[in-house]
DNA sequence: TAGAATGTTACAGG
DNA sequence: CCCTGTAACATTCT
């Protein structure tokens, strides 16, 4: 899940649950956590939930008591909601609150990682004032790896991933293996641009779509990353490359810089 | 059916 | 010390 998936599923959450009382969460799979089984119980049970944020591709629960539980889903990690009668696999964390529901955070990976009181991370938020054009051009300056790399390594900024890159690069019509420092500072404008547009239109898109499970997948607006998309709403035939192990979808409208 | 899947991190090598 | 590339994680879907 990247940003927009995060933000809409945090949105949701906190509709759902906003001032209920966590009566009881159940740690199924705790290897991941920061702290122990009972330590985290200790801080979250009987506190109400006042709200839920994303930070990056992090979800935090903010409860009363002034605790804070972080959960990064990873790659394949989901929130489902509890119902009766109704099995929930793959469970990592279930949240149990006053009046009967709650939902689970799962994980067929187990690389869902929960967090108590997660530090605050130094690099900008792709929504941050930080994260200005200015800052990703020095960024840019000093790196000669891909481009796409770039907008991917959360420790320059937070919450773009393998999809959104692709569908950014070709909104700004720069290819993913262009040289970093290579990209001239006009373009680096319009990519800086082209990160906001496409990550608050998808939010919108995804909103609009409400699915019933929170944080199911929505993907069926994306313009060129996906294996069935065949050609660029501009016509251009779509190719696929890898780059560090996974797969990056462009077209020759994008130009490449190096 | 083997390989890819929205992510991160550890580790090896240069 | 910095940078880069690869494998691993565990299961599902195509």
């Amino acid at each position: 899940m990247e940003l927009p998936d995060l933000e809409v599923l945090a949105g949701t959450l906190e509709e759902l649950f906003k001032n209920k009382t966590l009566e009881k969460l159940d740690v199924v799979v705790g290897k991941k956590l920061n702290v122990s089984e009972k330590e985290l119980k200790d801080a979250l049970e009987g506190h109400k939930l006042l709200s839920v944020e994303r930070e990056g591709k992090t979800l935090e629960f903010h409860f009363g008591g002034g605790n804070v539980l972080g959960l990064h889903l990873m790659l394949h990690g989901e929130i489902r909601l509890l119902e009766k009668e109704k099995e929930v696999k793959y469970q990592i964390l279930n949240f149990h609150f006053k009046g009967g529901d709650g939902f689970s955070a799962v994980d067929f990976q187990k690389q869902a990682r929960p967090t108590l009181n997660p530090e605050k991370s130094e690099s900008p938020d792709a929504f941050s004032r930080a994260f200005s054009a200015d800052y990703l051009k020095q960024v840019l300056a000093k790196k000669k790896v891909p481009v796409k790399q770039v907008l991917m390594d959360q420790k320059i900024v937070r919450g773009i991933g393998n999809a959104y890159a692709d569908e950014i690069l070709w909104e700004a019509k720069i290819s993913p293996f262009s040289v970093s420092n290579a990209v001239p500072g006009q373009q680096v404008e319009e990519l800086h641009q082209a990160i906001d547009n496409v990550l608050r239109k998808a939010i919108i898109e995804i909103s609009k779509q409400h699915p019933k499970e929170p944080g199911a997948e929505v993907r069926d607006f994306l313009k060129v990353h996906g294996s069935k998309l065949k050609k660029s709403p501009g016509g251009a035939e779509i190719k696929i490359g890898v780059h560090q192990g996974r797969k990056a979808y462009y077209t020759d409208e994008q130009k490449l810089y190096q």
